[in-house]
RNA sequence: GGGCGCAUAGCUCAGUGGAAGAGCACUCGCCUUACAAGCGAGGGGUCGGGGGUUCGAAACCCUCUGCGCCCACCA
């Protein structure tokens, strides 16, 4: 740290700024002080508007990745917006349990550490363990937050297995079952052999993989009958076969029964809808206890469910293949049908479908049994209604429709787990095999009655989150105050998980009051290929390592500028290092601007210069187009809009016009020192929801205030827009870059000062700006012995005659001219075809007329003086 | 099998009817006292192919090709 005196700086403890900018040691004490201060603990009672946004539980066991980050980057920069526009605003962290990801992770670490399965331990210790690990693991995400400068409210810190949201899924479960849309049946259901649970249908991945079609005769002679499978092992649990009622091939086996091999076994050939006709044979094998469709079909038949396999997926039927994998069993029934000469065709590889769990990537297998389920028919109704009739809105529009094509085609809910992690189902059973669900504060009937043993999917609870952390039941003071929720930000990967199920629930729960205003969906963080992330690849990226290296503000920077509404968006340590400039960029600019007394809290002289009523134009325009990019959510947008006003025109413009000024001193110093010190003062303010920590320390830096979290939204003040002062900075900044072109082209070094006579600068508005011009493109007056050696000319108006000491560079300056030369022509052309076209003349708006013939007259000008220039090159 | 989306500079992407843009990468010149994590200047694209609508298309329509994603109970 480095000291400097400074007496013109209002008085302030915190004026000093390292000279170098080092993310760490400005992100490490902030947050801390920001949390003690309690700006992130809104108070329940206030008048202030509600803003409230519940956070996408992260799973206990796991850490922030990436994905997270984005998450949580544009969460905290909606909160901290809004709070400093006045809102009272919780944002509420909290953890998800996560059933089946927890509980393999915890008997993964168990038979790693201690050979041990979880039935070794028994239930109750092995949830007594994974309580452990939560304790451990948990605290880790915490880290991550407080590094990400998350304002979230400690406070109020939830988990989907505490107490109070334990009461909540049990208030719920209750209220569905008496309300029967809860029910317990005997169902074809995805169950993961592994897992050893059953599965809702958006947790079974689909994928193409190889298998074999399998072209088997039942039965014999003019009876026989051939059908096609991909699963040959549930021969043996087959209980029909089943082809299309007009199929006129089949029609006299109707009604008859054929012997089904290997087993013996007479089974009937029925007629039903639902096999088509034109698939292989026409004929199919019916499994009702192993196939979906097979049960449908059995159900409409009266057909008997044959289980053949527990729940190993090992066979049980009686016979040779008993006690098999049923990934040992195909091939072997094949080979026995085979032998019996029964193979009537082979087909392999036979590419189709199959699901996977998605937890662990194992075939899923369907499977009868008994489970819960969710009635979702009218719940999905609302839950739709709720967005059709506008109530809820969804950010982009586009992703809607998958959410309607959802929601308008749900199956019931399959909610019962074979798991031991979760919220165990609240259904008691009496040794009479009675029945009754209990309720928070009610107990089971007698003693000798026992509870279900499945507990609940973890969505179940998840879908409960926007009220249930703010604790209903009850009807506490949060939930009034802040129940809906604003918005959810969340990715559009989890639509179907999360989204739909809040929306099923907490229309349910809360009297048809959406769980959230609005639903902003982002897009999946990728690679800098734009490939997913994925363990497998190997391209994941832990985001502490890039906020270790670059810093916190500028990995959000870097997720923020990349975040287009519901797109993918690829990510890259280039990237961050790019978001650390950008920060080391506003540090050393507000350096700068504490070093000449820049003043924040000085009211703006009425009279100002037209840099500055430039620069305060554009800022005010800029912090209007901010508001509006953040109504629609488009913070790419909004980023990149503030990363260029701030480097391109505070930076590399505003502050070097300003340099002059301040030299000068008196008036002209002091105004600048205001204009400076407000322009700044606003650009950290409104950058600060995006980069929180450095712009803390800038801003308080620069103004001696307590802190930008709970400084108030720089307002836009249209009033201070000005074409007038912005299209004269423009026309300098013309000059001045067509000097320096010439400078570069010609070679001549960036601190080489050349004399040089300005001609024309009145015709370009800029006269005013002589001194700022020469000092921007460092020419010298012209002296008493000036000889001109070259001119540039700027528009058809400014002559610059420059002495550059001897002769120019003839071969460059032609090549330069000939280049504008080759533009100005194409640029001609362009505009001389459109005029001479009359259907353009009659039809065009008179306004893009106006425009191209202007363009032609410069364009018709700059040949002129281009040729005249170059005639008057001497020859090389 | 159905649905959706994408194809613009070497890379990643903005740009929804009236002069082709950004970041990174690249070339040249600079330690010009806020910043070399920087400054100044520059090169680079017949906007995937073909057709159509229009005075005018990167943008709207059709079609082809190539990718990507989601959904799915055709054995």
């Amino acid at each position: 740290m480095t000291t400097h005196p400074d007496t013109q700086a209002p008085p302030s403890p915190s004026t000093e700024l390292s000279t170098k900018y080092t993310p760490a040691d400005v992100e490490g004490p902030l947050y801390e002080r920001w949390v003690e201060a309690g700006y992130f603990t809104p108070d329940a009672t206030s008048d202030k508007p509600p803003f409230t946004v519940v956070i996408p539980p992260p799973n206990v066991t796991g850490v922030l990745h990436i994905g997270h980050a984005l998450d949580h980057t544009l969460i905290d920069t909606l909160t901290r917006r809004r709070r400093m526009q006045g809102y009272e605003v919780l944002w509420l962290p909290g953890m998800d349990h996560a059933g089946i990801a927890t509980q393999n992770v915890v008997e993964r670490e168990l038979a790693k550490n201690e050979g041990k399965s979880r039935h070794d331990l028994g239930r109750e210790e092995f949830v007594r363990r994974v309580w452990q690990w939560k304790d451990e693991s948990g605290g880790k995400i915490a880290g991550q937050m407080r590094r990400l400068g998350d304002g979230v409210d400690w406070t109020r810190d939830r988990f989907t297995m505490d107490e109070g949201l334990s009461k909540s899924v049990q208030t719920i479960f209750k209220k569905l079952y008496d309300d029967d849309l809860i029910y317990r049946a005997e169902r074809i259901i995805n169950w993961c052999a592994r897992c050893h649970t059953a599965l809702s249908d958006i947790e079974v991945e689909h994928s193409d993989d190889d298998g074999e079609l399998v072209s088997i005769r039942y039965g014999d002679g003019e009876n026989a009958i051939v059908v096609a499978t991909t699963r040959a092992e549930t021969m043996l649990g087959d209980t029909a076969v089943a082809v299309h009622p007009d199929d006129e091939r089949y029609r006299h086996l109707v009604g008859t029964e054929v012997e089904l091999p290997l087993t013996g076994r007479r089974i009937p050939i029925v007629a039903d809808e639902h096999v088509d006709p034109s698939f292989g044979t026409g004929a199919v094998k019916v499994t009702p206890a192993h196939d979906p469709n097979d049960f449908e079909i059995g159900q409409r038949h009266g057909l008997p469910n044959l289980t053949i396999m527990d729940e190993k997926a090992v066979i049980t039927a009686h016979g040779p293949f008993f006690g098999m994998d049923r990934f040992e069993a195909r091939p072997a029934v094949v080979r026995a049908l085979r032998e019996d000469g029964r193979i009537v065709a082979e087909k392999r590889p036979y590419v189709h479908a199959v699901g996977h769990c998605s937890r662990c990537d194992t075939v899923v297998e369907p499977r009868l049994s008994l489970q819960w389920f969710v009635k979702v028919e009218t719940l999905a109704k609302e839950a739709g209604d709720a967005v059709r009739d506008g109530r809820v809105a969804i950010h982009p529009p586009e992703l809607a429709k998958r959410y309607f094509d959802w929601v308008d085609n749900m199956h019931d809910w399959c909610i019962s787990r074979q798991l031991w992690w979760g919220h165990r189902i609240p259904v008691w059973y009496s040794p009479q095999g009675e029945m009754v669900c209990v309720g928070p504060d009610e107990q089971p009937p007698g003693p000798e009655w026992t509870q279900d043993s499945d507990v609940l999917d973890t969505w179940f609870s998840s879908g409960l989150w926007p009220f249930s952390t703010l604790g209903w039941p009850d009807q506490t003071a949060d939930l009034a105050k802040f129940y809906p929720t604003s918005v959810l930000v969340t990715g559009y990967d989890i639509i179907f998980f999360w989204v739909a199920r809040m929306m099923l629930f907490g229309l349910y729960a809360m009297d048809g009051k959406q769980p959230f205003d609005v639903v902003a969906l982002h897009g999946l963080v990728r690679d800098k290929y734009g490939k997913k992330m994925s363990k497998s690849r190997g391209n994941t990226v832990d985001p502490l390592d890039w906020m270790d290296a670059y810093g916190s503000d500028a990995l959000r920077f870097m997720l923020a500028r990349g975040a287009n509404p519901g797109s993918d968006q690829a990510s890259s340590e280039e990237w961050v290092a790019g978001a650390r400039n950008f920060c080391n960029k506003l540090w050393n600019a507000t350096r700068f601007a504490l070093l000449n007394g820049a003043d924040a809290s000085a009211e703006l002289p009425s009279e100002l210069s037209p840099a500055d009523r430039w620069i305060l134009s554009r800022l005010h325009t800029v912090l209007a187009e901010v508001d509006d990019l953040y109504e629609r959510y488009e913070f790419a947008k909004l980023t990149d809009l503030l990363y260029h006003f701030a480097w391109d025109e505070v930076c590399d413009w505003y502050v070097e016009l300003a340099k002059p000024e301040l030299a000068a001193g008196g008036t002209r110093a002091q105004t600048t020192r205001a204009v400076l010190g407000h322009v700044l003062d606003r650009l950290l303010r409104v950058l600060h929801p995006v980069t929180p920590f450095v712009t803390e320390a800038l801003w308080t830096a620069l103004t001696g205030k307590e802190s930008v979290v709970i400084a108030e939204w720089p307002k836009a003040e249209l009033g201070r827009r000005d074409p007038a002062a912005e299209a004269e900075i423009e026309a300098l900044q013309r000059v001045v870059t067509e000097i320096r072109r010439f400078r570069s082209d010609q070679g001549l070094k960036p601190t080489q000062r050349v004399p040089a006579r300005l001609d024309g600068l009145d015709a370009l508005g800029v006269a005013a700006h002589e001194t700022l011009i020469r000092s921007l493109s460092r020419l010298d007056p012209a002296g008493e012995d000036f000889t001109a050696t070259g001119t540039v000319q700027v528009g058809a108006e400014l002559t610059v005659s420059f002495d550059t000491s001897g002769t120019i560079d003839v071969a460059a300056e032609r090549r330069r001219l000939e280049k504008d030369l080759a533009a100005a022509e194409k640029e001609r052309a362009q505009n001389s075809g459109k005029l001479g076209n009359d259907a353009f003349l009659a039809k065009a708006p008179d306004a893009v007329v106006a425009k191209v013939r202007e363009r032609l007259t410069a364009a018709e000008a700059d040949l002129a003086r281009l040729e005249a220039q170059l005639a008057a090159l001497p020859s090389a």
